[in-house]
Order: C-alpha cells, then sequence, then structure tokens
DNA sequence: TAAACGATTAGCT
DNA sequence: GCTAATCGTTTAT
C-alpha cells in the first residue's frame, strides 16, 4: 500500500446544491458510484444508501413533523443531518427535495479508497488488521470512518474550494444500481427504499448466499494484497 | 423529571 | 445465532 496524505481537493466535478433539490429516491440511487470525500481524511465510493421520504414513509424521521432533532431535514436540500443511533452511532444523511418537505438519503455504505489510513485509525484499527470490507460497512461505521460527530449537523458540503476537513461530494463513474427493502426497521422496511451497488463487497450485508455474485459468508471475504 | 425507544455494532457462543 | 453496550431524543406524567 502507498502511503500518501489524503487529498485536500477533491479530483473531480463537485456535486451542487441542485443535485439534491429532488425527491429522495430520485436523488439516492443517483448517489450509488459518486465519491464521498472528508478532506484531509478520506472516503470512498458509495455503493448503500437508503431513501427516506416525508409522507407516507412512518420511518422517516419527518414523518411526524419538525422536532428540534430532525429541523434540518426541513431545511434547504444538500445539507448534512446527522443524529444518534442508540446512543452511540452517528448516522450520516443527506437533505433531499425542496425546502420544508423532509427528504434525506442515509448513508449506508462507501467503498474506501486510497489512502484509508485514516478510516482504519478512526475506526480502531491503526495496525490495518481488518479486512478493508468493514471500515465502512453499515451507517455506523460510516460516521466512524469520517470522524463526524453531532456539530456536522446542518453544515453545507464543500463546494471545491475545500478546506480541510469538509465533506465533498464527487461524481463518480456511472454504475448499476440494484433497489432492495431498507434494514433495520420497525415500520417502512418494506419499502423498496435501499439503493445499492450489486455484488459490492463493501455492503453492510453480504450478498445472500445463491445470488450469481453470492459464494458464501462474509467471513470468508479477505482483501487482495 | 422520568421512562422508553432506537435508520446499530461488536463480541460472544 | 444471540445479546450487551450505550445515550440522545421523544413522549408521558
Amino acid at each position: 500500500m502507498t502511503l500518501r496524505p489524503a487529498p485536500t481537493s477533491p479530483p473531480g466535478r463537485v456535486l451542487d446544491e441542485g443535485f439534491f433539490a429532488r425527491p429522495s429516491h430520485v436523488v439516492a440511487p443517483a448517489l450509488i458510484g459518486k465519491i464521498l470525500w472528508r478532506l484531509g481524511v478520506g472516503g470512498g465510493r458509495l455503493v448503500e444508501v437508503e431513501a427516506y421520504l416525508p409522507v407516507g414513509d412512518p420511518a422517516c424521521h419527518a414523518y411526524r413533523g419538525v422536532t428540534p432533532r430532525n429541523r434540518v431535514m426541513f431545511g434547504p436540500p444538500g445539507r448534512v443531518y446527522v443524529y444518534v443511533s442508540y446512543g452511540l452511532h452517528i448516522m450520516l444523511n443527506l437533505v433531499c427535495d425542496r425546502e420544508g418537505l423532509g427528504s434525506a438519503v442515509l448513508i449506508r455504505a462507501f467503498e474506501p479508497l486510497e489512502p484509508t489510513a485514516a478510516l482504519r485509525c478512526n475506526r480502531g484499527d491503526a495496525l490495518g488488521a481488518r479486512p478493508l470490507e468493514i471500515i465502512a460497512a453499515g451507517p455506523g461505521r460510516v460516521g466512524q470512518a469520517l470522524s463526524l460527530d453531532l456539530s456536522w449537523n446542518g453544515r453545507e458540503l464543500g463546494d471545491g474550494n475545500g478546506k480541510e476537513g469538509m465533506l465533498v461530494l464527487d461524481d463518480g463513474c456511472s454504475v448499476t444500481v440494484e433497489t432492495t427493502s431498507r434494514i433495520g426497521l420497525s415500520e417502512g422496511g418494506e419499502l423498496q427504499l435501499r439503493y445499492i451497488l450489486p455484488g459490492s463487497r463493501f455492503l453492510s450485508r453480504a450478498p445472500r448466499r445463491g445470488t450469481p455474485w453470492g459464494s458464501g459468508a462474509r467471513g470468508k471475504e479477505r482483501e487482495q494484497g
């Protein structure tokens, strides 16, 4: 592995606010394959996200209206909405659609790109002992790997003149996207609002046995090299 | 002011 | 496969 500092400027075109000014179920699949990066830290290619809709979706925080926690969801699109899950996990969401609606996309997993040293360190794996697949496979891991906290709630994404520490979203290559039901919900989990890069090794849940790409349990997978 | 719950994960067996 | 850990937010009293 080549050790070099994490980029402080994004490598390509940065997504603008207009990208997010659409319903979350439109934005979410368009995010798959895009590059999420925290300048000076690291990031990777998005492989798993979930959309949360303001109406007809009981799992959406905005479903019951504005509260102190969720008010950022009702603000301008393109902002960061973070909250704490189970008292310890930082969930990273991106606000979508028109202001006042309460729509967002939850970032659930990304495929880490080099350099991964800071991401690993944030995840408590400074020695690089764990497989690359679990650095950012799951929403709590995403927040931890990027070293996010509640102070991120309401912040804007970087505009490309990036300061160290900012979050930017960079245009990636176009990829195929698969739609599935969401994960970890007591209500609304049946809605087909989870979007993944099919067959990715970096999903929060390994592909099912029996699928064309599935070859068994995740534990058997290991990073090459 | 108190209690219940949760868009989860890690560490067991 | 199962369960403990852990605490901010919401809801009820």
